[in-house]
DNA sequence: GTAGGCCTTAGAGTCGACTCGAAGTCAAGG
DNA sequence: CCTTGACTTCGAGTCGACTCTAAGGCCTAC
């Protein structure tokens, strides 16, 4: 139980840490996307926790993997809820995760690609003549479903 | 030479083809991502040629992994341009192909964030009892850096 | 000939997630 | 004391990419 009282961490060093602008922590703080309210220093600031950096630094990997606030807002709702909550938290995150695989396949598709793309352009580039494919028709097609 | 008149491809078509709605393709045309023109009808209806087609799977592709269509457009626009362009073209597709590969690895990440949570929840519910993760403290935290 | 269906246009509206601006408060340093 | 700078609130603005609406034209089938 050391409670030493440490630097309070203001916004900012929170903006640091976690990469979002003050902007964005007092718009997601107002979102409900904290599980526990921020607390305040007698300048009315907000002082943030160590477990609230943590869970923004989650929050954060969850929006870039494509998490809308919604979602997160409910994850969050529910971690104030106890033991009893843990399945609907389980059942988000499962499907979170199929988003996120389903993402990755496409990601990939589009990737194959592209890929090929480069690759033609790379061979008629250094072949030095163009025979055909500068308009880049149906040679550089998609491969069909 | 074989130029036996198909049905000619009215925009319903090439909405099931590509996905994409009627008025997105619409939307596409006046945006300028189309390199050629898109004929008409004696009813003023648009009819489309099978590289179009090609060319709006391609782009739709290109969008599906984020490609911005400022940068579509202008990728269309150097395929009107002949030979002299194709450096500039090569130039968008390895960019976007980096743009990918760096989608690919923040997704990787996540993944990897959220396969650790699903592990850790999964395991609790397996044992029944409520020791201590239930609030998805720093346990659960993100690996730093 | 008229109803249905698919098409046309121009332009307005939507959505999510920020992002910014204005006006004000507070503590510390010179 | 006064400035500086980080903070506060609230509300409005932005952005990209659609998405939809309204008003109308043309062709086919009954």
């Amino acid at each position: 139980m050391s409670e030493i009282t440490e630097a309070p961490m203001r916004i900012a060093d929170v903006s640091e840490r976690t990469g979002l602008t003050g902007h964005t922590l007092r718009f997601y703080e107002s979102e409900g996307l904290l599980p526990d309210p921020v607390e305040r220093d007698g300048a009315g600031h907000r002082v943030f926790t160590e477990d609230q950096v943590q869970w923004l630094l989650v929050c954060s990997k969850m929006r870039s993997s494509g998490m809308s606030l919604p979602h997160i807002r409910r994850y969050a709702e529910l971690m104030q809820g106890g033991p009893d909550t843990v399945g609907e938290r389980y059942e988000i995150l499962r499907e979170h995760e199929q988003k996120v695989r389903d993402q990755l396949a496409e990601l990939q598709e589009a990737l194959g690609i592209i890929e090929n793309k480069v690759a033609l352009y790379a061979r008629q580039m250094a072949s030095g003549d163009a025979d055909g494919l500068w308009r880049d028709g149906p040679s550089c097609a998609v491969r069909s479903t």
